[in-house]
DNA sequence: AGCACGCCGACT
DNA sequence: GTCGGCGTGCTC
């Protein structure tokens, strides 16, 4: 028989098929070891065949088989050439998603340890065996614990026990031992009591629905605090009942020991989790037992779309808007369509989920694509919390040149005065510290990167936020000789600084990518904060999703519409999207929340609506603003970009290209709404020039044009020049 | 990707 | 004369 193979090397030039022979059964997804021009490569099984277009004499046979279970099957497959054909991928790359990533060059494999039973063969009774040890206490005891607990780990005995007890007992063939296969489970110890809530009849309606509407998609909006998560988890028991198996998605960083506490308790060793932070063992066992079938529900971040599931019957993603959803290096995807895939597959539910709803989802749901559903109220009616934007414009009139305006001093004293915990948000990016010569204006800037250092005064350094790269602080300018150096904006340190000298009483946590390197860190900072270790929590992003923190009765948002300043047109929905997660953190529980949104454009409609927590007062708004001036979703972005490190090279490159994109428009007159090229905003990064074409089409065409421009940026290739093209990029940097 | 093949400069 | 530089091209 003959099997084709994808070659594990991610290169367009041999993303391809390859035909190899073998004389035993092997089946579409087996991972293999194969020769390839002269060395040994793995790959992997996609097809077989009889016959081969390859001329005979070529033919090698397969070297090895490197499991003895298929990694994916016939369905994945499928979704993969879906997901080459959509984004234009090679399949080598899509295929990597599908496994854990160390199983690629047998990095890991499944734990064995020694377990010990009482003999089979051994036909004497308890008693007698005891008997038999009358002089070895330690043995006897060994004996009555494997009488009383069944098989037992060989380490755990030996550990209570001594090692020489076990030892004897099987050198005597009353006891036996044998290899078996031990699950890592991660966070096994994350466990408590399963706090059932009865649903609110809102929750429990829209759980009627969607169980009505098997293989439908749904749009479930519900405010924050709303209890979506119940939702999701009494659906997901349902479905297991039923059978069939789940996927549930949620933002990489609302994948706290909290939410997996949650399921865990409720659905036992019935979920996996799969995350990049689980070491290379965990996350391979984790991903044995979703393919193996013990485990049913998979529970991660974005790649968690790929479990090795068969028979699914609903997948859900939480915070649909999330950007974390849309892989925006290596493989491209859109976690979203290819949930759709797999739904279409199976003819399983799928449920979007969101407080904040992406412009897209919604438009898909007010024309009936996906089933609208909504939780309008938090449980128990509690209130959305009061937010009241402070105008920092007035305040510096008024003389005020902090960062904190006057009534999120007064609302923090009496947050505190009571004991409550509050949360400050900034955003960091353009917020964060740089360092400027007063004398004669020079900023310390990356060698490789277009962009200004970081000051990083617990380490002393300078950093660049691009490519980590990492500097000596500086002393003096490297211009002029001053030593004049002035710190310019403002980063979570200082807003620290500034806490612990207006209360110095008060314990003060910080949040943000610098404390949180290791994922430990992560967790330890969140689990402090709810256990009330400190009164006020400061952060980025990373605080705005998803955390229950029940005594918080205050946010302060210190730089409402710091996002708002960037020019590319999803400004304005993400922050608002931003504005209305980390507000949703305020008030979750029986006391009433508050949030002071500082801003110096008080009256922009983004704020105004965000502070109302008007969802749909902003949809409407800015669909209209979309459809008007034709942004997304009623047109397409498409941006070309070109990086390498001569520049020439760069512009020699783009130009062919362009040449080639512009005979296109020629063709599909109608169809090009824009088109142009020009240097990135960031000019440079990690050493590399940065050019970009940039192009916006109507909807009807972009999938026929994307192919003929893909045929276009695939022909020529100036060598030490990498090409990609994107569709709606996430940002235009 | 990686490795062989192949055609031009500076060395034992 | 040869060793080795890295440009070009192929891999079932």
């Amino acid at each position: 028989m003959i099997y084709s193979v994808i070659v594990d090397i991610s290169n367009s030039q041999v993303d391809r098929v390859f035909d190899y022979t073998c004389d035993s059964e092997l089946k579409v997804g087996q991972r293999v070891e194969v020769q390839f021009a002269h060395r040994n490569v793995e790959g992997f099984v996609v097809g077989r065949k009889e016959t081969s277009d390859c001329p005979p004499e070529k033919l090698k046979s397969i070297s090895k088989c490197l499991d003895d279970f298929t990694v994916f099957d016939e369905k994945m497959l499928q979704l993969g050439e879906y997901m080459c054909r959509k984004y234009h991928l090679r399949l080598i790359d899509v295929l990597r998603l599908f496994l854990p990533p160390a199983m690629r060059g047998n990095r890991v494999r499944a734990l064995s340890r020694k377990q010990a039973t009482i003999s089979s063969q051994c036909a004497l009774t308890l008693e007698d065996m005891l008997e038999k040890c009358s002089r070895a206490p330690k043995q006897q005891q060994l004996l009555g614990y494997i009488a009383q607990h069944g098989a037992t780990l060989s380490s755990k005995l030996s550990e209570k026990f001594g090692s020489s007890a076990l030892k004897s007992l099987v050198d005597k063939g009353l006891v036996t031992e044998q290899e078996i296969v031990v699950k890592r489970t991660p966070y096994s110890g994350v466990s408590g009591n399963d706090a059932r809530h009865t649903l609110t009849p809102s929750q429990q309606s829209v759980v009627n629905s969607i169980m009505a509407g098997t293989g439908q998609s749904f749009l479930l909006h519900g405010v924050t605090g709303s209890g979506k998560t119940e939702v999701y988890m009494n659906v997901i028991e349902q479905v297991v009942n039923s059978g069939k198996t789940c996927i549930m998605l949620v933002p990489e960083i609302s994948l706290t020991p909290n939410m997996l506490r949650l399921f865990r308790n409720r659905f036992g060793d019935c979920v996996a989790i799969l995350h990049s932070g689980l070491s290379a063992g965990e996350r391979f066992d984790e991903w044995m037992r979703l393919r193996e079938g013990e485990a049913k529900i998979a529970i991660g971040a974005r790649s968690a779309v790929f479990a090795p599931l068969d028979n699914i019957g609903i997948i859900i993603i939480d915070e649909e808007h999330d950007s974390s959803y849309i892989s925006d290096f290596n493989p491209r995807y859109n976690t979203i369509d290819v949930a759709k895939y797999r739904c279409s597959q199976y003819g399983s539910t799928l449920v979007l989920g969101s407080a904040t709803p992406s412009l897209e989802s919604f438009l898909s749901a007010q024309r009936g694509e996906l089933t609208l559903l909504s939780l309008p109220e938090r449980i128990n009616k509690r209130p959305l919390p009061t937010v009241e934007i402070a105008d920092m414009a007035m305040e510096r009139r008024k003389g005020n040149k902090g960062l904190f305006s006057e009534l999120l001093r007064q609302r923090l004293s009496e947050t505190i005065e009571k004991g409550n915990q509050a949360i400050l948000f900034l955003n960091r990016r353009g917020y964060s510290s740089f360092l400027m010569c007063t004398k004669c204006g020079y900023v310390a800037r990356c060698s490789d990167c277009d962009v200004t250092l970081t000051v990083h005064r617990e380490d002393n350094e300078l950093k660049c936020h691009y490519c980590n790269k990492r500097y000596k602080m500086l002393t003096n300018c490297p211009e002029c000789g001053s030593n004049a150096f002035r710190q310019g904006k403002i980063g979570t340190q200082q807003v620290v600084e500034m806490l612990n000298k207006m209360y110095p009483d008060v314990k003060v946590l910080r949040m943000d990518a610098d404390t949180t390197q290791n994922k430990e860190s992560h967790v330890k900072i969140l689990s402090a904060f709810a256990n009330q270790q400190a009164q006020i929590l400061v952060g980025t992003q990373m605080i705005a999703k998803g955390h229950d923190f029940p005594n918080v009765t205050l946010v302060g948002i210190l730089d409402g519409d710091q996002s708002l300043y960037y020019s590319d047109y999803l400004a304005t929905e993400r922050t608002f999207q931003l504005l209305t997660q980390v507000a949703g953190r305020s008030g979750r529980d029986t006391q009433p929340g508050r949030v002071v949104l500082q801003t110096y454009t008080p009256n922009h409609y983004c704020l105004q609506l965000a502070a109302r927590q008007d969802y749909l007062g902003f949809y409407k708004r800015e669909i209209n603003l979309r459809e008007a001036s034709l942004f997304p979703p009623f047109s397409t972005i498409v941006r070309i970009l070109y990086s390498g490190e001569n520049e020439k090279d760069c512009i020699t490159q783009l130009t062919k290209h362009f040449n080639g994109i512009s005979a296109l428009k020629q063709q599909y007159e109608q169809d090009f709404l824009y088109l142009d090229k020009m240097r990135c905003p960031l000019k440079r990064a990690e050493k590399k020039y940065r050019f970009q074409i940039l192009m916006k089409l109507s909807v009807r065409s972009t999938d026929e044009i994307l192919q003929k421009i893909y045929s276009v940026t695939d022909s020529t290739d100036v060598r030490g020049v990498t090409v990609f093209v994107e569709r709606n990029p996430q940002n235009l940097t």
